[in-house]
Order: C-alpha cells, then structure tokens, then sequence
DNA sequence: GACTTCACG
DNA sequence: ACGTACGTGAAGTCA
C-alpha cells in the first residue's frame, strides 16, 4: 500500500528556523533550520514508513498570485540570511536522504503540494502533507491528512475530515471561505477587517461560504453588516487568494517522487559534515538505510547467475560468451581493505546481456578461470569498471593482469565533482537514482567489525555492483561529453590511472639498515632532550600531550598565551617560536616534537611499511581524493618525506635505487604554478620574467618596492616569495600578515603594492571570483571543474573561503594537469625507446625515476624535454634535474 | 573518532 | 566586525 508524505519545505524550514535555538557549526554556517528540519524528517520517516516523499519548495518570490494582487505576501520582513543560507544545505542533504524536492517558477509550494494531494485522491492513494500553515487544511480529504506543526516541528497535529469538523466545524472546502474572511497578516491578505476567527466561524456556521454571507448581508446587523459590505470585494479577492491552485503543470510524475530508503553511510557523512553528532547517533550504521528498501528495484529482479567453483564452469562460459557478442557491460572486482597492495580479493562480477554474473573470489585464480583471466588481460576487450586502479592492483599483485579499461565509474564521478567526498559506489548509484546498491559499511561492518557476509550475500552485492555500473556509465559519459571533460578522462586520467598502477606496483627501495641508524641517532637525541624537558619542568609529563605541555607551560611556568585552540592552549610551532625568549625550556620542546616526528612518522612508519619479500614501500597513489587535481599518497605517504630541515632531509638516504649500480633521478618544474598563473592571467610583467627565465622572487622585490636587482636584500626577497605564494593561495592580507609576522595593515599594502605593478594578476583575481559566482564552478587548463557552492554565501568566512578556492583551484589544478600529461609522456617515451629506467614517484611538481647508469646521461636530457613539453603555455615552462645514489643525493 | 600537530608541494 | 592563507596524510592523545 503506497503512502506519500508531502513536505512543504519553506514553511518547515521557517518553523524550525525560529523554534530552534541559534546553532552554527565550527566553519561558522548557520544549522538550526536545517538541524530542526532533520529532526523532523527522521521522525516522519521512521514512523510513517512512506513509499513516496516530496519536499517542495517555493521557487520565486513573484507567483501567479502577483498578477492579480501585487501586494500579495507584502509587508512580509525579508528572510533573514542566516536563514537563507541553509535552503542550499537542507538541499543538499535532501539529496543524501534520497528525497526528491520540486520547485517551479511561478508557483509556491503550496501549490506543488495540492496538485500532488489531487492525483492522490485521484489515484486513491494515503497522503500525509507536513506543513506549519493552517492554510493548507484546504487539502483534506478522506485520503488526504494534514500535519499541522504545533510550538517547534517535532509536534504535530493531524487533521482529517473528522478533526476539522470537530475543532472547527467546518468542512476542507469551508476553510478557504474562513480565509476569505478574516484575512492572514503573514500573507497581506486584507479580508473583512474586525472579522476574527470567531466572528468568521459564526458566520460561515450560519451561510456556510463567502458568497452565502454576502448574499445575506441584509440579515446582518450594525457595524458589522456596514464592514461586510463595505469590504465585499476584499472578501472575495481573499477567497481568491487563499485558494491553493491544484493543477500546477508538473513534469514529474508520481513515480519521481518513489522514496527507496536512505543510504546511511551517505547521510552520516553529510551530518558530519554539518557536525549533527546526536543525528549521526541516531542513524542505524548496522544495516539499515539503503538495504531495507522496499520500493527500489529489488536486485531479485536482476538475473543473477552465481559462480562458486568450478562445478559452475558452463556458467563461466555463457558469461565470456556474453561478453564476446556485447561491448555493453559494467564490471565490478572487490578487493576489501583500504590498501589495495595487502587487499584480499573477495571476488568478481560482471553485468552483461541479459545477466549478472558474480564469481567468488577463489575461482577467480582457479585452472577453469583461465579464459576470464585471459579476457581481463586482453588490452583489445574493452573494461567497464569501478575503481579500476585498485582493482588493477589487487589482480596484479596476483598475476593478473587488467588491461583495455575504458571506462572508470569512479573516476567519472571524481570528475564530475571532485568535492563529493568518498565516491562510494552506493553513493554514486544513489546520486543517479538507480536501484540501491547496499553501502558498504551495511554489507562488511567497518574497522574492526570488518567481516565478510556468506557467500551468497557477498555475490549478490556484487551483482548488484556490476549492475549499477553498467547502468552509470551511460549517464556519465552523457554528462562528461557535456561538461567538455571528454579528453581529460580518455586522454588523461584513464591513461594515468593504468601508469600509477605500475609505478605503485614497482615501488621504491629503501634501504632498512640506513632507516635502522638513523633511527638509533633520534633515539638518543630524544632522550636526551626528554630528561633536560623533565628537568626544566621540574617534574615528568607526557610532552606528546598537548594538554599536559600546556599545563606545564602556561600554568606551572606562567608562560603568555599566545593562541587559543578549541580544546585549550594552543602549542603549536608558531606559538612555541615566540616563546621561546621566555624559557629555555621551550627550544627544546620544539627539538623534541622535531625528533619525534622523524623517529615516528619517517623512521619506525615508513619501516612498518617495507615489504619483508621485496625489501620496496609500494604506495598508493590516490587520483581521485584531492579537489584540486592533484595525486595523494598512502600507506605510505611518500609526498611528504622531509626535505626542508637537514635533519629530516637525511631520511631521504634511504631511499635508493633496486637494482645495483643504479642511480635515483629526480626532475622537478620551476615555478610551475607562478608560470601557470602567467599564462592563464596573461600578466604582461609576469610572462615577461618568465620569458627571461628570471628569479621570480627577487623580480618581484625589484617591481614591488621599486628597487634594482642589487639593492634587494634578503628581507626583500623574503617578503616577495611570501607574497607570490599568497597570490597563488589566493591572497588575504591576514594571511599573509601570519605568515611574514607583520600587522595586517601592512600585509594589505604590500598586496595593493603588488597588484598596482602586476595589474593583469589583479584583473584575474577579479575575473575568477565573477566567473565563479556567475557559473558556480572553476575550471582548470584541461577543463578539470570544482563547484563553489559557497561562492554567494552570505556568511563571511564561507564565502571568503570560496573566494580563495576560486583564485587558487584553477592554478593549483592546472600544474596537476601539466604533470599528470607529463606522466603519461613519459611512460609513454620509456616504452617506444625499451628504457629500462622506471618511473617512480610523483611529487606535485617533481618527478622521480630509478635509472641504469648507461641510461642516466639520456634521462638527464630526455626527462626535463618531456616535462617542458607537456604543454605549450604562453611561458617557457622548466624543469631542473639532479641524480645521485639515493633520493638525498639527487638534489 | 575528534582534535592537534607537523611533514610535504 | 567577521577570523583564513591552497592542497594533502599520519601519528599521538584523550574521551
């Protein structure tokens, strides 16, 4: 039995707002309504158990109700924009619910809502509408209910066609004759003044309808009969205007409303997000959400054809058979763990023909197997995937290899927008609408819990799996082919994908010993500075504690706090460095945070990560993690090994080549972002430093402070590299002030002083921020998009932050579309020339290879060619290059 | 698991 | 007046 719930969003959104306590999350948005909003929906659900629910909006502020009354909803105090605000966030997380909301111009939501209440006494169909406004009692039916909000949201008061006779005595119909005349303030419909709820209601009891008191005027008496009739055409335009309109033109049919069930991991995201930790409390992680939906297409429905062995060898053939006589497919291959170098395989599937076929993952390396591994090694059959990178990693760490991949789900949807978080495959399938894939957290448990279901659970998600694939990957290739990312997925990061797969696979060798001493010299050095620590303290204390250093510094040794944190005393490095003229105890607590980093982080983390078989680290090159572009790093993190103090430099001593006699070659661009920056503003001052191959900080200075190169000093230089990276960060004059320990004043003139010399970098700033508010998203060089959804926000720090992303994404990203076109260059050059050279590892702007001596004089030359080529901007781009026999030494 | 700190580009 | 530089990952503490 269907039931519809029908949510009049900007009237719940209003209540809540204004029933609920104030409430911001730490970045400073507003959450009340939202958070109220929440609450209610939760409780709906969870009692009503709705097949179908709508949240409808008020899409404009002119409605056809303008036309003939231009006063209509006048007077009316403008939304407050710590309300406005959360529309966005309540839409957004509607969308994590699963809940479909409609809005249409021209009409409020009101109207979308009785059109819906309509087809449901039509259809015969239970609707449950949830409003705060009485008006809508007008919609009651014998199917129809409505919830009227009582003092909050949470509290409801429901009427039927009984309830309304008993509270009022009038039938639905009636109560927009009972607008008609007493009016509504709220709305600036006048009525009949001096005529109340009560007078009203006396005076439908007895003529029943508008039009009934006005043919009886005659019968009323004094001042009352004088304001009737004085106001007759009021009361009827206030009929007219309280009228809900029912027939509004909807695209939408009922089906669009179909509610399956949220997805739980999705939505605990989202409330994370919005830091709703008793919310997130209260959402069922263990299984619930998606997986209990009951009006999703179910996976039965699916054909699902099960392979557990090889007893089930002619199913294995009628699936490669498939797969021979149709390109169309989606494939899904689960390795589980995050880290997909020590992933187990838990098995394979694949949604073909008519089909989904989902083989165990035993007999996925079983003798009868063979023609699938042969399929999957097969570069001319093509792939349909799901994170076909980590798959990759998984077979080949396996023997198996996977080539031919022409489509990656995950990577599309990475794409398509890049800040959605995890890119879960349920997540994704959810965002299309389609049949729900079960999380899977729901399906495995997490963490510790982690355990694998039996096997015919297990291949059932699968198949589902396979299935929603084959179905994204049309909508995604539509929706990429429209978006003008066409070549930045075929060209570039499917390519890339299958080149990071061999460089992890390849790994780097460190060297154990090196690690070992080095280890040893830290371990003495921390210990030495643990006692003179206890002993300046005059007492033992865990110095890792941030809150027992703050104790003993602030408290016992009456140090100035400089800095606040959300938990207590901040003790920071920047804190601690202008402590330190206080006490000699503080120098020597940063030496010890400095050790300890090395000692934890980069000697005992990276040792627990060197493989005992091949004495190599593999990381995991993550493509589809940053906003921005760029790669990430894990297990290990190998963007990250020190470089920038000598002691933590040396580290890089034990990375070394893994062959003997071999040399470690790395390659690094100059300036590339800046370079970037010049191209894409088209600064005439800043493409010319270029063009001369100039020092970029030192010009700077020069053009800055009006100076010859000879009279820039050091302090000079300084300032003018901390202000080019605040250009490129997206420059503020607070940050900027933090970072070179001047007052905001100055910081702010030294910006309007760089901006006056490189006026083509103001414009662009500029024009960024407009393009960004006008589209809502930045592109990159490769047409690589980040949505800005906080561009108009009217909180500062929101919008402030959106502004910054906007100067900086489209410099940062593009620097990664130039490396990443780099990477594939190159491994494509290493293959044409049969170099035994191997790429490594990749830095942001830097790249790293292991090199046989009798190719290093070629790979001198030839790396920095493939870098500087990569692209042609309107700047030379360059690239510097150094060897040695381990990472340390090529500098 | 949230928070703080710090390593890199 | 608001309070942050952009993008990451890992380790440690503490509740």
């Amino acid at each position: 039995m269907d039931k519809w719930i029908l949510i009049d969003g900007n009237s719940i959104a209003n209540r809540a707002f204004y029933a609920m306590p104030p409430l911001t999350n730490s970045s400073g948005l507003h959450t009340n309504a939202v958070y109220g909003f929440t609450t209610m929906l939760l409780k709906l659900l969870e009692e009503e158990k709705p097949t179908h629910v709508l949240v409808a909006f008020d899409a404009s502020k002119i409605t056809f109700r303008h036309e003939g009354y231009s006063e209509y909803k006048g007077g009316r105090a403008k939304t407050p924009p710590e309300l406005s605000e959360q529309f966005p966030v309540m839409k957004e997380l509607l969308q994590s619910f699963g809940i479909a909301q409609f809005e249409l111009s021209g009409y409020e939501a009101d109207d979308i809502i009785g059109t819906l209440t309509r087809l449901a006494d039509e259809q015969g169909v239970d609707a449950l509408v949830v409003t705060g406004d009485k008006d809508m009692l007008q919609l009651v039916s014998p199917k129809v209910t409505v919830a009227v909000t009582r003092k909050g949201v949470s509290e409801v008061e429901r009427y039927s066609p009984a309830e309304m006779t008993e509270r009022y005595g009038l039938t639905p119909q009636q109560f927009i004759d009972l607008k008609g005349l007493m009016g509504d303030a709220s709305d600036n419909i006048p009525g009949i003044p001096g005529v109340g709820e009560k007078t009203a209601l006396k005076l439908l009891h007895e003529y029943g309808s508008v039009e009934g008191v006005l043919e009886h005027t005659h019968e009323l008496k004094g001042k009352m009969k004088e304001k009737v009739e004085q106001h007759k055409d009021d009361a009827v335009m206030s009929k007219k205007l309280a009228t809900i309109f029912r027939e509004v033109p909807l695209t939408q049919t009922a089906e669009d409303i179909r509610y399956s069930g949220y997805d739980a991991a999705r939505l605990s995201e989202a409330f994370r997000k919005l830091e709703f930790k008793s919310l997130l409390e209260r959402l069922d992680l263990s299984g619930a959400g998606a997986g209990e939906a009951e009006g999703a297409q179910p996976a039965a429905e699916l054909h699902t054809v099960l392979i557990a062995g090889e007893q089930d060898a002619g199913q294995l053939k009628a699936l490669l058979d498939a797969l021979a006589s149709e390109e169309e497919h989606g494939l899904y291959i689960e390795a589980a763990g995050e880290n997909p170098h020590t992933a187990d395989m838990l098995g394979i599937s694949a949604a073909v023909g008519g089909a989904v076929y989902a083989l165990a993952a035993g007999t996925l390396e079983a003798p009868f197997a063979e023609p699938l591994r042969a399929w999957l090694a097969d570069e001319n059959k093509p792939k349909y995937g799901f994170d076909t990178h980590k798959a990759d990693l998984a077979l080949a760490w396996r023997g198996i290899p996977l080539r031919g991949v022409k489509f990656d789900v995950q990577l599309a949807a990475y794409l398509l927008d890049p800040t959605d978080g995890s890119q879960t495959l349920s997540g994704v399938a959810a965002r299309y609408g389609l049949p729900a894939v079960q999380a899977d957290e729901a399906v495995y448990g997490k963490g510790a819990k982690f355990k694998v279901p039996d096997e015919e659970t297990l291949l059932r998600h699968l198949a589902v799996k396979a299935d929603a694939v084959r179905r994204i990957v049309q909508l995604q290739r539509a929706e990429l082919d429209a978006t003008g990312m066409n070549k930045l997925i075929y060209e570039l990061e499917l390519p890339l994908s299958r080149v990071l797969a061999a460089m992890e696979l390849q790994g780097i060798a460190v060297a154990k010993g090196e690690l070992q001493s080095l280890g040893g010299e830290l371990e003495r050095g921390i210990s030495e500075a643990v006692s003179r620590i206890y002993e300046l303290a005059g007492t033992e204390f865990n110095i890792n504690s941030p809150k027992q250093l703050g104790e003993i510094l602030f408290d016992k040794l009456g140090l100035p706090v400089i800095k606040k944190t959300k938990t207590g005393y901040s003790t920071d490095a920047d804190v601690l460095e202008k402590l330190e003229p206080y006490h000699e105890i503080v120098p020597l607590i940063l030496h010890f945070r400095q050790l300890a980093k090395l000692q934890s982080t980069y000697v005992e983390g990276l040792l627990k990560e060197i493989r005992t078989e091949t004495g190599k680290v593999h990381t995991y090159f993550r493509q589809t993690i940053a906003a921005t572009g760029r790669l990430s790093s894990q297990f290990p993190n190998l963007q990250n090994i020190p470089i920038r103090l000598e002691e933590g430099r040396k580290i890089r001593k034990a990375f070394v080549p893994s062959e003997p006699g071999w040399y470690i070659l790395a390659a690094d661009y100059s300036q590339i972002e800046l370079r970037v920056l010049a191209h894409i503003s088209g600064d005439e001052r800043l493409k010319e430093a270029f063009i001369r191959d100039m020092d970029i900080h030192t010009k700077t200075a020069m053009d800055v402070f009006g100076v010859s190169a000879e009279e820039v000093d050091s302090n000079m230089r300084r300032s003018a590299k901390a202000v080019n990276f605040g250009i490129v960060y997206g420059i503020s004059d607070f940050g900027l002030s933090q970072n070179l320990n001047i007052t905001r004043k100055e910081a702010a003139q030294f910006i309007e002083q760089y901006f006056d010399v490189f006026q083509g970098v103001k414009k662009y700033m500029e024009d960024i921020k407009m393009q960004a508010r006008r589209d809502g998203y930045v592109t990159t060089l490769l047409e690589r998009r980040r949505y800005l959804p906080d561009i108009k926000a009217s909180n500062f720090n929101l919008r402030s932050f959106a502004e910054r992303t906007a100067m900086n994404t489209p410099i940062q990203g593009t620097a990664a579309d130039i490396i990443k076109l780099a990477m594939v260059r190159m491994d494509e050059t290493l293959k044409e020339r049969k170099l035994k050279s191997r790429m490594l590892l990749q830095v942001h702007d830097e790249l790293v290879f292991e090199v046989p001596e009798e190719e290093l004089e070629l790979m001198k030359q030839l790396v920095p060619q493939v870098m500087e080529s990569a692209i042609e901007l309107d700047v030379p781009l360059r690239a510097d290059v150094n060897y040695g026999v381990n990472w340390y030494e090529a500098k």
